[in-house]
DNA sequence: CGAAGGCTTGAGACCGCTCAAGACCCGTGG
DNA sequence: CCACGGGTCTTGAGCGGTCTCAAGCCTTCG
């Protein structure tokens, strides 16, 4: 009961649930099954079937392409309150990539039939929908950008001015060899990257923590 | 008004507007404006803002990323029947690419207040908006994956086995400086690829006409 | 015929990758 | 407290694929 509550004050805070009236989103947290997963545990792979869309409550899930001999090649990192698996209301469609929990995670399952119903009879849900997808769409586009002009110290660069700061510091969220990937970089790439930064005088690092020295010539970096 | 019964054929053809009843389609077609491009005109440009939607009835649109000093990273061939410029949804966005017409181009422009409402109202509509959303997503996914993880050569032999074959031969489409920038390479890179392709006994290339000669052992390629 | 634009070809440089080894970090257990 | 072990990260050396730059070619069109 009290977990009941507290999911629904997880999805109240979603934008995804934004301008969703009381008695519907009531509707749509029933129609919801609930799914934990544990750290390094998968949601799904690529090739599977799915008929299910999935909302992220909490935890961070990482998509990825598998690669026979050699790492995978991440594709993106899914935070709380993101939707994803959208293909799976293409009828017949195979999933094209991996998922997995980077953290023990919550979720919110739909059935694809479900979703059908809640776009109709839920305006500002599938506003979300697309607006969530639209987001994803353009940020995976950036990436491609970034992929095709970048060079690997660039893209390193603009990685870390992404990052939330406290003071001047910041604190890399995932096993640095999953960044790379996320860069489309090899992790001994990464860390030279890093390492020039460094030598450069723009940052420090030491394990996970990074010190920001000249966020203004960081910046100009990327120009 | 002819032009109006046009205009409405292709529509009705047009997937997104699938299982929209005739009173909705009637509704869209009058809210929507018609576009008309010419060759190489551009409809927007990256930075600009924009609050309306486009779905493209006829002709080829090409999305890029402009670059100074160097020819822009093209992003996506649009098709008609392709719904764009999703972002002019989310308020106060700007556009991260240009659009520039590939051919003459006939449009549908909608408002993103009166694509708000056809959400609410035509909740096929809105289907559809999120699936084509979805299969755009998931092409650019592959893309993003082809960069990553193909060399040159397959990546051409796999743009090559994508295009539309009459017997065994194909057309390239565009300008082959596009295809090249389409595929993350530089047209010298494309132009080797190809002809290595040709050198194996796989192709051969006159001009923009490919004619295969051994489908199965350019697709093994990719393995 | 000449000009313009796209395409091809060649030579050379460079960035990022691969492979291999060593350093560091951290939890465990003696 | 220290030694150990597993895993990640770093460092080094060398290679290779793709890019860059610069001509020359080909087709198209006036």
């Amino acid at each position: 009961m009290t977990d009941r509550l507290n999911q629904k004050a997880k999805c109240a805070g979603s934008p995804l649930f934004e301008g969703v009236k009381a008695s519907q989103l009531a509707w749509l947290l029933n129609v919801g099954q609930n799914v934990q997963l544990k750290q390094r545990e998968y949601l799904f792979r690529r090739g599977q079937a799915c008929d299910q869309i999935f909302i992220l409550l909490s935890g961070h899930i990482k998509l990825s392409i598998p690669v026979e001999c050699g790492q995978d090649k991440v594709i993106e990192f899914l935070s709380p309150g993101e939707a994803f698996g959208e293909s799976a209301l293409l009828p017949g469609h195979l999933l094209l990539a991996d998922a997995q929990a980077l953290e023990p995670c919550e979720l919110l399952a739909f059935k694809s039939e479900d979703v059908r119903l809640a776009i109709e009879r839920v305006p500002p849900f599938a506003q979300q929908l697309i607006t969530n997808l639209s987001l994803r769409f353009e940020s995976l586009l950036r990436d491609l950008e970034s992929v095709s002009l970048l060079t690997a110290v660039q893209r390193v660069a603009a990685y870390l001015l992404r990052q939330p700061r406290v003071g001047n510091q910041a604190k890399l969220p995932f096993y640095k060899r999953t960044i790379a990937s996320k860069l489309g970089l090899q992790p001994e790439t990464f860390s030279r990257s890093l390492q020039q930064l460094a030598a450069d005088g723009l940052i420090s690092v030491r394990g996970a923590r990074v010190v920001f020295h000249d966020v203004a010539r960081l910046q100009a970096l990327l120009a």
